[in-house]
DNA sequence: TGATTTATGTGTCGATGATTACATAATTTT
DNA sequence: AAAATTATGTAATCATCGACACATAAATCA
């Protein structure tokens, strides 16, 4: 079959797509959604509001699209050391260290896009909140399945609940978050993380 | 000697101060500080917003006077377990279950205004943020220093630095406002609490 | 009572928010 | 080359933001 797109024509965009989209997503995490204005958009991704929103859609679809690629660019690294390492403590450990790194490394960008991106305060109907708190409660289901597995493997004592256990772990990896923005030295919530899987998990 | 105010002279305030505060502090708890607009304010206290600015001075002015009611009202009951009872261990679970209680019980009204009372993001000229991140310092020095004391009294390990372990309560702490707000159910938080508890310091 | 002081309500200010009309420019198709 | 199609930049739209000017009302002081 031919291509599923219609032909292109007429004049062409001006500007990369994917470039656009990174460029803003930079702007989402310095400021959070309700924190940046379409004329920080505007003057960082070098175009027109106009072309944004042809191609986007709106400032919240464009913010969705920026949280996922995000999540893909940034957060997913850290998190795939819970698919990679067999020993779930170490696993969990790691995340939460790299998670670390991510978080103060890049200059003023301190904090994560799904964790705050968004004001937690606030009516409930806001959408933009829901999506986030959405992709946290997957965050959680995946440390619940990771930590169930390492339960049957034996890496983890089987007399707690995985559910709680990866209840303690979100939260605790949302806080880190907190104290990330908060300007906490990255030695210091090294050394936090540290304790807190020794404490929760026992010495690997 | 005679009152160090002056005398009270003139058309009297129709309204109580510390009601409007309070009633001011309910809608900051419920939509954060960029959440809530004068409007807000307004129909919530009663009194238009001249009145506001001539009794707080500005919306700002206004919210830190609300942070710290909420403070002194909403977080130090919880808190004041710290200092009352004797086993550190208890103490701080003690009042991270209330403080769990706290932020489910009243309605619509969830998690912290001293930890999500503000967008997190954002360039770090913003004086609230300040202002909020200076608050939630004080509660991990207070935690420190009811650690460090666990130690001296023998409560807690004392190989654990408890500027450290402060620093993990205070992250678990503030990732549970989050869970909060994205909707967990109180005995969820009760028992991961517990669960955090029972790990970090041993069983009480 | 009359003068003074202070609070209230109405209405408005300038700034900024997101979103979009409109005319123009740059392509592809015929 | 002409027609059709699509993106771009400028500027406008409508809503809302925080803050305040102004005249008025209500109290105290002399």
């Amino acid at each position: 079959m031919t291509d599923t797109m219609s032909v292109r024509r007429g004049r062409p965009r001006s500007f990369d797509r994917e470039i656009a989209l990174r460029k803003a997503m930079r702007v989402f995490q310095a400021n959070g959604y309700e924190g940046t204005s379409m004329m920080q958009l505007v003057e960082a991704m070098g175009i027109g509001s106009p072309s944004i929103y042809a191609a986007f859609g709106s400032k919240e679809a464009l913010f969705r699209e920026a949280v996922e690629l995000y999540a893909a660019s940034e957060v997913e690294p850290a998190w795939q050391a819970l698919d990679e390492i067999l020993d779930a403590r170490l696993a969990v450990r790691t995340m939460l260290l790299s998670s670390i790194d991510t978080y103060v490394a890049n200059g003023p960008q301190r904090g994560c896009l799904v964790m705050l991106g968004a004001n937690h305060l606030g009516s409930g109907d806001d959408s933009v909140r829901r999506f986030l708190r959405d992709q946290r409660r997957r965050y959680h289901d995946r440390l619940a399945a990771r930590l169930s597995r390492g339960i049957e493997d034996g890496h983890i004592p089987s007399d707690v609940d995985p559910g709680t256990l990866a209840e303690c772990v979100l939260a605790f990896f949302g806080g880190l978050t907190i104290e990330a923005v908060d300007g906490t030295r990255k030695d210091t919530l090294h050394e936090a993380a540290g304790l807190f899987c020794a404490r929760m998990f026992g010495d690997a």
